[in-house]
DNA sequence: CATCTGTTCTATTACTTGTATAACAGATAG
DNA sequence: CTATCTGTTATACAAGTAATAGAACAGATG
């Protein structure tokens, strides 16, 4: 199974998509120039609607992960090779990083804590290579 | 003013009042003991209705980073000196930091660039201290 | 031509968000 | 005791979101 979802889970679905398919990204398990699954046939595979799996397909489009062909389908378009981000990414998503850690600083967590889990977490990723 | 929300994000507004006080409890801006604001007087502030900042507050006390009282209001619980996070939060925790970290990666930010920006959020944190 | 792909449109159901009004209970200050 | 502060609860409403559903269209492919 390239993809699993929770339906009980309080995350929307699509953003569940979404989230997989970055993290597998990140993981180096998608690459560059490599298809998705179609809409209906991940619908079908989930048992979910493909309405909710074009959804997330566009929020990837969106935020530049994939590329939508009306004859290929969905491909991946960017990893960690395709070069650095987008003007304002960086300062936009150290906002929601900052939130993140505050609230592991304040239940507990040290920094040695969150250090040593952000890396962890980052050499299960391909990107911890380059 | 001791927080400042906006009305045009999408973020809804008692989630923002939750993160502003998560992140001031972890820079160290409230401490355990301090007392917030009442629901109403809060609400008067920021200029919403006064049941938004009650579902923030209740949130925040799920957390576990306030107490309520009837007569003396919200009054912060916990920081980053009030030991060891719960059980099970930790890894919950990691998991979310992981979708964040594959976000950062797959749009291009490096290894460095990563924890270099989580070092410096940590540093303004008074928990980067302890 | 039949079939695959994404796209668009409309519709419905259920849940979330924010506002609003009202009332209740406990604590406190006058 | 009364007035006023606190959080709590209940109900209601409008607007938006989430997910499902069916139908149809356009382009590419066998």
């Amino acid at each position: 199974m390239l993809l699993t979802i929770d339906l009980d889970s309080d995350t929307p679905i699509y953003q569940q998509i979404r989230d997989r398919v970055v993290e597998a990204v990140a993981a180096g398990t998608l690459k560059a120039g490599d298809p998705l699954p179609s809409t209906r046939q991940l619908g079908v595979d989930l048992g979910i609607n493909f309405h909710t799996v074009s959804k997330a397909y566009d929020l990837l489009r969106q935020e530049g992960v994939i590329r939508i062909n009306r004859k290929s389908g969905a491909v991946v378009r960017r990893d960690h090779g395709s070069g650095p981000p987008e003007a304002g990414f960086a300062d936009a998503w150290q906002s929601r990083l900052r939130t993140l850690l505050a609230e592991a600083t304040t239940q507990g967590l040290t920094r040695d804590d969150v250090l040593g889990r952000s890396q962890d977490v980052l050499d299960g990723f391909a990107g911890g290579r380059s």
